[in-house]
DNA sequence: CTTGACTCCGTACATCGGTACGGAGATTAC
DNA sequence: GTAATCTCCGTACCGATGTACGGAGTCAAG
């Protein structure tokens, strides 16, 4: 049952490089290298990475989840902690790009009310 | 009335590199060396940087930007093209962000009614 | 005239999360 | 046994938007 590098990436469906790149993070520890043929990576590489997939997909940075994984069977009051604060990170982006939205749509109905094609009001509202 | 480019900075309230750095990338251009002295900047280029800044506030990436400025006195149709794109990719920006507050509102959920703090339902829920 | 502030220019560095490359050695398939 | 594939390792690069640095020239105030 030896899985090499390759073995990890294509189950986890990523790079070769990404997981490298994890290890040099230090997000993952490199297995030792055997004295002859290729390092093997444990179940534990494997489920980790899976770790990682996931917290980045609710939107924390490889840094926050170097925290988290350091956290692991530590106080839930911690990683609530990290939680709340990028659960407010993520609710304060979200109203900025309703504001956007909102000016977008403004002016994209300012030029459906536009019958001179020469002349666009979105270019008149970033003038001087 | 010579405004060198840390005139046009505090203006502006940019770095002076910032607009050095639109000089390289051509939303500006640079102003002739004199013989003697320092370059000076002409109003144009003070409004054209906030053009620029203003722009960037909707959302738009220096690319778009240059191409914005390049339509000046061009078709409507082409900005709004341009603007009816950009915000489809805000509204599923904001989608794909409350996707994520819920996700994440739901494990701080979990967590309030966890009453064992060495054990952490959001860890758990990263976990394969 | 001297000192301090400003400009000019090229280049390197920063962030974030990877991706790409290249050469040497190891392994596997036929 | 040989060819094709894989691994290892270090390093460089990507895109976006700047920021920082260093040395030489220039200007302005006292």
């Amino acid at each position: 049952m030896t899985r090499t590098i390759s073995k990890v990436a294509k189950e986890l469906a990523i790079n070769i490089e990404t997981v490298r790149f994890y290890e040099r993070r230090g997000l993952i520890d490199q297995p030792p290298k055997p004295e002859l043929g290729y390092r093997h990576y444990p179940d534990e590489t494997v489920n980790r990475i899976r770790f990682i997939k996931r917290a980045q997909e609710l939107g924390f940075t490889l840094e926050e989840i170097a925290n988290l994984l350091s956290l692991n069977d530590r106080p839930c009051a911690q990683v609530q902690e990290l939680a709340e604060y990028k659960l407010s990170a993520v609710m304060e982006k979200i109203a900025d790009l309703k504001r956007l939205e909102s000016a977008l749509k403004a002016l994209l109905t300012q030029c459906h009310s536009n019958n001179d094609d020469s002349h666009c009001p979105i270019i008149d509202s970033l003038q001087p």
